[in-house]
RNA sequence: GGCCCCGUGGUGUAGUGGUCUAACAUGCCGCCCUGUCACGGCGGAGAUCGUCGGUUCAAAUCCGAUCGGGGUCGCCA
């Protein structure tokens, strides 16, 4: 094995161009590939910047030929050689660097290396185990480095952005107090307080909070976030948001800011053209047209009320669920009459699992409609029903009775289905929205309670108020979310910043003023020590990557990821500790679940 | 906790009861090759088919359990 002593890097791989022609240069990087023509050996080498071709021969040096020809795939090399311009006809346009070459006069092999599980390039199809054990070389795959450079790229872009508008960055604690509301807390048992536990954040809600009481006006932090709930492909266990907290504002000023900040990060690192002002949607609107708080709104397909068009009708279905106030709606799948049978058997299975007890559907014929329930209607129903939908030949309604908020929901799905299978979604399209007036409380039937739906410390809309105590369900909240395709990529609210005010939420869901003190007392007391009106907001870093790179998941732009039974497939963790561990720790294994 | 999909040489796949002594591609090893770029040619090694149990004269193949991965519902203020 040789050493790096004597030689200097002076270029990367990627940044040579013909204007290097004739230049010396020294480089380094791994063996991507070896083509040896026995007489002549090229080598592809890789760095982060990109890929460039080396020339051994024997005409130009022997001892660094025959060294080249010990060289295998991932092998680490430096190499001192010449740029030259590459003869027309051997000139790759499939290449970055394909215009030269660099002849090797000195091939230095700085390690070996075996040959590796799967193949270091992009567009692989492997098995995910096998990626996350060896994820160092998953990493180096071409692909992986710019999801993480990109990663770099917008952290600091929106450090720069928030900077030159007046943010001060501030960090808050990791180990923090365990509350009752929300998802699971991460725990972590305190030594010198045997029995008791620091829960890790599931946001730094409350201390950005607390930071606008003690003046710094406009706060961020790149934060990372821990929520102890089950995974998907756009959720881990430990994400990062970007957290924003601002004094003396509106809503209005809140949501002109970061509209123009997210419109500057993906111009900034993508290249896209973001128009601002966002479309902005009541909830109860998203609700009732696209049955999502957070629709995708690259392509229509509105849901369509029937309510009123189908009333009366001899169909037992409908009539029930319209005496129990329910409703009917649809959608029109334009131009899909001609949906086979079995499809349409399909989506009654699809929309089963998501709740839905049924699917009626209307195909507009040449022949005329089909449909297992016209059979129920008059044909003056059915007129009303085709002009609510707009229903012309080759349409297709699926249609759905049930109580609103199971409909939705369901209906809401099922327009998404429709929308993939018709491929009406334009991936290139980036569809922003905010969708604003939250409900503040929903009813959770299982704890027989109210909860906030966003968090506590969400300020109700002012004229809203005073329906605490009465009416916790007709409340609006000054909340906000930002939407892009179909996720949620950021949240926030104006705050409630008055101790009485806030004490009347801690009571609207059920906490008793004991409760209350107990676990916020703290920032009730800040509350009467000057504190400034103030609202924020926190975006997920993880899926905002994730969409400006394309990726399906977020694992995809996190370096090291956990699997969905969270775990860490390359570390191993979590793992057991010992009994001494225990000990210090005060913790006694009583409950002992499985392995 | 529920539902769905996947697990076969290093990797990706084929094989759905006997002809499997497991096929193909790629990778790997050896030899040849002075303009390739997914180089090419010739030869070779490499798999008890995730694990355990069952059915059967016979199991990669059927059944059950289990482990691991992925998607999703619930859950995620």
């Amino acid at each position: 094995m040789d050493s790096l002593l004597g030689l200097k890097r002076t270029h990367s791989c990627g940044e040579l161009t013909k204007q290097h022609a004739g230049q010396e240069v020294v480089l380094c990087g791994w063996m991507a590939r070896r083509r040896d023509h026995g007489g002549l050996i090229f080598v592809d080498l890789r760095d982060r910047s990109g890929m460039v071709q080396l020339v051994f021969s024997p005409d130009i040096d022997p001892a660094a030929f025959h060294k080249a020809e010990a060289v295998r795939t991932e092998y680490v090399l430096a190499i001192r050689g010449t740029v030259r311009m590459r003869d027309a006809e051997t000139v790759n346009a499939n290449m970055a660097t394909g215009d030269i070459e660099v002849t090797g006069v000195e091939l230095r092999i700085l390690n070996a290396a075996k040959t590796p599980p799967f193949y270091i390039q992009d567009d692989i199809d492997v098995d995910e185990v096998l990626k996350l054990k060896y994820r160092y070389l998953d990493l180096r795959r071409p692909e992986m480095q710019r999801n993480l450079i990109l990663r770099h790229r917008v952290a600091k872009l929106m450090r720069d952005f928030l900077d030159r508008q007046g943010f001060i960055e501030v960090e808050t604690p990791m180990l923090t107090k365990s509350t009752p509301e929300g998802a699971r807390d991460y725990l972590v048992p305190s030594r010198v307080n045997p029995g008791k536990f620091y829960a890790l954040p599931q946001s730094p809600q409350i201390f950005k909070q607390i930071l606008m009481v003690a003046g710094f006006e406009r706060y961020f932090q790149i934060a990372r976030c821990f929520r102890d709930e089950d995974l998907r492909a756009d959720r881990q266990p430990e994400f990062t948001q970007l957290d924003i907290e601002m004094s003396f504002v509106d809503r209005e000023e809140v949501l002109t800011m970061m509209e123009n900040m997210v419109a500057y990060l993906f111009k900034e690192a993508i290249g896209a053209d973001v128009p601002t002002p966002f479309p902005r949607l009541g909830y109860d609107e998203a609700m009732d047209k696209y049955g999502s708080d957070k629709p995708d709104l690259r392509f229509g397909m509105e849901m369509i009320d029937l309510t009123e068009a189908v009333r009366g009708s001899d169909f037992k279905v409908f009539e029930n669920v319209l005496a129990a106030g329910g409703k009917v709606k649809a959608i029109n799948v334009k131009g899909y009459a001609a949906i086979p049978r079995r499809e349409l058997d399909g989506l009654v299975e699809y929309v089963g699992q998501y709740g839905g007890k049924g699917l009626a559907w209307m195909c507009y014929t040449a022949e005329g409609i089909k449909s297992q329930i016209t059979k129920f209607f008059s044909e003056a129903a059915i007129a009303k029903v085709t002009a609510a939908a707009g229903a012309e030949e080759g349409d297709l309604l699926l249609i759905m009775a049930d109580a609103p908020e199971t409909l939705n929901p369901v209906l809401g799905q099922l327009r998404l289905e429709m929308g993939r299978r018709q491929n009406l979604i334009d991936p290139a399209k980036l569809s922003f929205a905010w969708v604003i007036d939250f409900p503040m409380f929903e009813y959770d039937p299982e704890d027989k309670r109210w909860v906030a739906m966003h968090h506590p410390f969400t300020s109700p809309r002012d004229e809203d108020a005073v329906y605490l105590g009465s009416d916790p369900g007709r409340i609006r909240a000054k909340a906000y979310d930002m939407i892009l395709n179909g996720t949620e990529m950021g949240g926030g609210s104006i705050r409630i910043y008055q101790r009485d005010l806030q004490e009347k939420v801690f009571k609207a869901i059920g906490l008793s003023d004991e409760e209350a003190n107990e676990q916020f007392g703290f920032l009730l007391e800040a509350f009467e020590y000057g504190t400034p009106p103030h609202g924020g907001i926190a975006f997920g870093l993880d899926r905002m990557v994730m969409l400006m790179a394309g990726r399906p998941s977020i694992r995809d732009v996190i370096a090291f990821p956990k699997t969905q039974s969270a775990t860490d497939i390359m570390s191993q963790a979590p793992s057991a500790v010992s009994p001494r561990q225990l000990k210090d720790l005060a913790v006694k294994l009583d409950i002992v679940v499985k392995k």
